[in-house]
DNA sequence: CATATCAAGTCATCTAATCACTCGTGGCGA
DNA sequence: TCGCCACGAGTGATTAGATGACTTGATATG
């Protein structure tokens, strides 16, 4: 059974911290505790509760001042850590990331019908070249090729922030994304559809496109749906 | 005068570690040296090493694995710090940021007519009638109203993962969020179009309400380009 | 061929100090 | 009285080495 990521003790330190920032009813620019108060009323000690603090400092919920103490961060809205937290998420969610990508990529395959320049899809081409070699290979190496094809596709789109959402969607849950393509396990059908999308985007259809991808992604989680009900003996 | 905040041995580590990444010509998915071996090269303690990859860590630069190792994130190119670091606000990146929401939460409000419940519905209707209270106040109250509204939107679709993507764009590109509210300066607008949609929630009525959010966010990118083009002095 | 076991490599955390900086306070001299 | 400055209590920053927990690939076993 796929344990995706253990949820380590600083993690659920810097979830903590953020409860007593809310809680504690602190406005931007409150001074908090100090380290030694935090670590003794948390019990752990002062490297560990320093990581979650560092993290709190690089997304601005807190500013650490030498000397002086620490201090709510001005934007009191970012108390959430994009990252450490999205990561969290596992298990029954496969489906919900897959759910996730069905509504996001295919209007990106649209897109990607609609502006896709000569060059870039040669090496979307390439990027497909490149997982027929795999299709009898490692699994890592294929699951590698057909991510990519996934953020090439997104990034052809041409919106920038889209593309950032796709590829941190199949980065941080990269754990997820790996074991629904060991669940799926049908590389050749994986390897058409993309084709299909591939040649749909070529014609510049983006009506296609959008739906190809759509019933690539939909075909996905259907078969997820049922191994999960049924579990392969 | 206060000198804001001078560079600590940490700052310096996060830093370097960056420069490590960028020419050491690592892609992203690359795994970096053991914790052991990048505090002997640098010089410094592990916890110290630590604090500086927690940033990175929070930031999407790099994802530490408990017992397999350091791996380099998906986003290596928009590697910044956000200590007294600003985000660039092109008009550009408005647009697209708006075209990624357009893709997105469209789809959310409809899901979110398919399943919200009576006790999610009223939980919405609060926020609006918050939102009411701004509407004569202070830019950053209803601002956070108004967010709060797209963000309990997107948590109605019942998708965890899409919520977080959504929650995390409006977070993450708060900045440019709160221009696009600066420049669309038009606030009983924007709450009629926000009443429209959580009617159309309430009707159960999906497609109503997923052409109502899209004409919504459709509305807001139109009025930043005009104003773009031609900048009200 | 599949499964179970094992060991090396790696991150996570602990402990107990010391060093470096900030800022208010009070002494000192003018 | 006023202003300058030294000082110290409080706070964050960093150190050191050791141990625990986890992952992963190799090996052994059925």
């Amino acid at each position: 059974m796929s344990e995706v990521t253990r949820p380590s003790l600083s993690d659920a330190l810097t979830e903590r911290m953020l409860e007593l920032i809310r809680t504690g009813g602190h406005r931007p620019g409150d001074r908090l505790p100090s380290t030694r108060e935090l670590s003794q009323r948390f019990a752990v000690t002062t490297p560990t509760l320093r990581e979650a603090l560092r993290r709190l400092e690089a997304t601005g919920a807190i500013e650490m001042r030498h000397g002086s103490g620490i201090y709510v961060g001005a934007d009191i809205e970012r108390l959430v850590l994009p990252n450490p937290n999205m990561r969290e998420m596992r298990g029954a969610q496969l489906l919900e990331l897959l759910g996730a990508r069905i509504v996001i990529e295919p209007p990106l395959a649209a897109l990607a019908a609609g502006r896709a320049t000569g060059e870039e899809l040669a090496a979307l081409q390439r990027v497909l070249v490149d997982a027929a070699r795999h299709l009898r290979g490692q699994d890592a190496e294929l699951h590698d090729a057909n991510m990519t094809f996934h953020r090439a596709t997104a990034r052809l789109a041409g919106n920038r922030v889209l593309h950032e959402v796709v590829d941190s969607l199949l980065t941080v849950h990269g754990a997820e994304q790996r074991e629904i393509l060991q669940i799926f396990d049908d590389r050749r059908r994986d390897y058409d559809e993309h084709l299909a999308i591939l040649e749909a985007i070529e014609a510049r259809d983006a009506a296609a496109a959008e739906e190809r991808m759509r019933a690539h992604l939909v075909d996905v989680k259907t078969v997820i749906e049922q191994r999960l009900q049924h579990p392969p003996k």
